[in-house]
DNA sequence: CGTATCTTTGAGGGTAATCAAAAAGGGTGG
DNA sequence: CCACCCTTTTTGATTACCCTCAAAGATACG
């Protein structure tokens, strides 16, 4: 049974704000359906997103009393709101916090040492591990998004997008669908 | 009192192994005097440095059972292996992760979306923080391993370091020591 | 003092960013 | 259902930043 099933999910309707960078961290979020992204701002409007969150994934922990980060709804999106003190949330505190960093570090690598077609196809294979290892990859979010995401610009992500396609190893059924053609290939260039 | 104050440290020297990806996650270090680094490979040989850990620091928690990373003296270093199962480590588990969590974070923003002169200009104000806030800063590491933690080659670290010292923003009394003469250029530079 | 390693500096090239515009997609109202 | 508009995405041309390759200079160590 999923942490806090039973309990009344909030609609955030795309584009929304669920929490700012500076606000109180007062509660933990578990999405129910639908994607959140987190990021943060440089002083002149660039942006990173750290991490995208699917459904059933928890995010909202920080160190600190106050938010470093916004999160956004994506897409039309379902959060559950949890207690923190909750025992059987405060259980699984440690194992998110541990499962956070790993992907944090896992980009760490990404956008340190890698080209852009790599950041590319990590980035097809990790919605694809994340959504059951299937080859139909969904993608939520804007090519604005996978951009600050992957550290490059929406321009660069849209070829690099269009190369893979003309070299077959994708197939782009609709601008947020990714179909995984040739699989070995998408591996051997995430390197 | 320090945690595991009275156990004994073991001596590494400079640039010997503490552990290696795969190793079994067994035990959990703290940093007695020196420094480590904390690093994956790409196959390639390409290298990220996910973290730098002072004297004081913590290190060794993954979420996996086995490493995901190596770890390595940067220079003669003591650390002390602590049992993981003691329950005043246990309980510094939670914000121990938090706080790397916290660091990676902001290291992604730092090399998704900074250039080299912010970089490097971060690198410093966070060296400097991490060491009590003083405009004398120890570097223990080297030039490459600086550039394997900002994801810029060693040829560019050096010409940043050439181009601040040249502006009078930092001095540099040897290699491994960094002087911040003006302190707000640096933190405007950082952005 | 000699050698090996690390660091700095220089020249040139390549990848991704920027600037610009066309094409495609999505939503609304007629 | 279609036409229109606005937003997002794609594509093209040019620029800029950083990397690569190369060699000289500095530092550490035996």
């Amino acid at each position: 049974m999923p942490l806090g099933s039973g309990r009344p999910a909030t609609f955030f309707p795309a584009g929304s704000e669920i929490y700012a960078q500076g606000d109180l961290c007062a509660s933990l979020y578990q999405v129910e359906f639908g994607a959140v992204r987190i990021y943060r701002l440089l002083s002149d409007g660039r942006r990173q997103i750290s991490a995208f969150h699917l459904a059933g994934e928890m995010f909202g922990f920080e160190a600190d009393k106050n938010h470093h980060f916004f999160a956004e709804a994506i897409c039309s999106t379902g959060i559950r709101i949890l207690s923190p003190s909750a025992s059987h949330v405060v259980a699984e505190l440690l194992p998110m916090a541990l499962q956070s960093l790993v992907r944090a570090q896992e980009q760490l690598l990404v956008l340190g040492r890698q080209n852009a077609v790599e950041r590319v196809a990590a980035f097809f294979l990790e919605m694809s591990e994340r959504q059951g290892g299937l080859r139909q990859v969904e993608l939520p979010m804007s090519r604005l998004d996978i951009a600050d995401y992957l550290g490059l610009t929406i321009e660069t992500v849209s070829r690099v997008f269009s190369k893979l396609k003309s070299k077959g190893v994708i197939r782009l059924p609709s601008l947020r669908n990714v179909e995984i053609v040739k699989l070995q290939t998408l591996q051997d260039m995430a390197a």
